[in-house]
DNA sequence: TTATAATGTAATATATAATTAACATTTTGT
DNA sequence: ACAAAATGTTAATTATATATTACATTATAA
């Protein structure tokens, strides 16, 4: 799940810190996002699928 | 865009609080959520999302 | 109308998302 | 191998989502 963000944004070539500041984050927010089971506001979650040209689906859903 | 959680939730017949209880929320927050006066957790979303029968961009995603 | 359920809303308290700063580790390029 | 960039990770702090309590207002049904 957590692959899925990584994987869109190495397709737009970015870097964790490019990411963020394009989202007004952090670097270490968008490592734990990433990485471990982070509980992300709704809009920051928007941010990020805005930036990398997906959608909330796409990067935050999982089919139950 | 508030209004597509109240629509969803009336659909399934469901008050605030049953629904606040069944995502282990308060009345209150779920009440602020349809108002659009929060920035809920991605969790909650998704809580959310299922209890409904609807997807994240079903509720929360605005083609920009 | 009257009672009751449902929702609105505000104050304070608590849990946790997110920041900041710092240093460690891994990756990438030369 | 070496240097630089990218990422990992931790501790302390700040910002804010969410809970709790309480009361007000609006809907719904008898």
């Amino acid at each position: 799940m957590a692959n899925k963000i990584k994987l869109a944004r190495v397709e737009k070539g970015l870097t964790q810190a490019q990411l963020a500041q394009r989202v007004n984050a952090t670097r270490q927010t968008i490592g734990l996002i990433e990485k471990s089971k982070y509980n992300p506001s709704l809009n920051l979650c928007i941010a990020i699928a805005n930036e990398l040209g997906k959608s909330l689906d796409d990067l935050f859903w999982e089919e139950s």
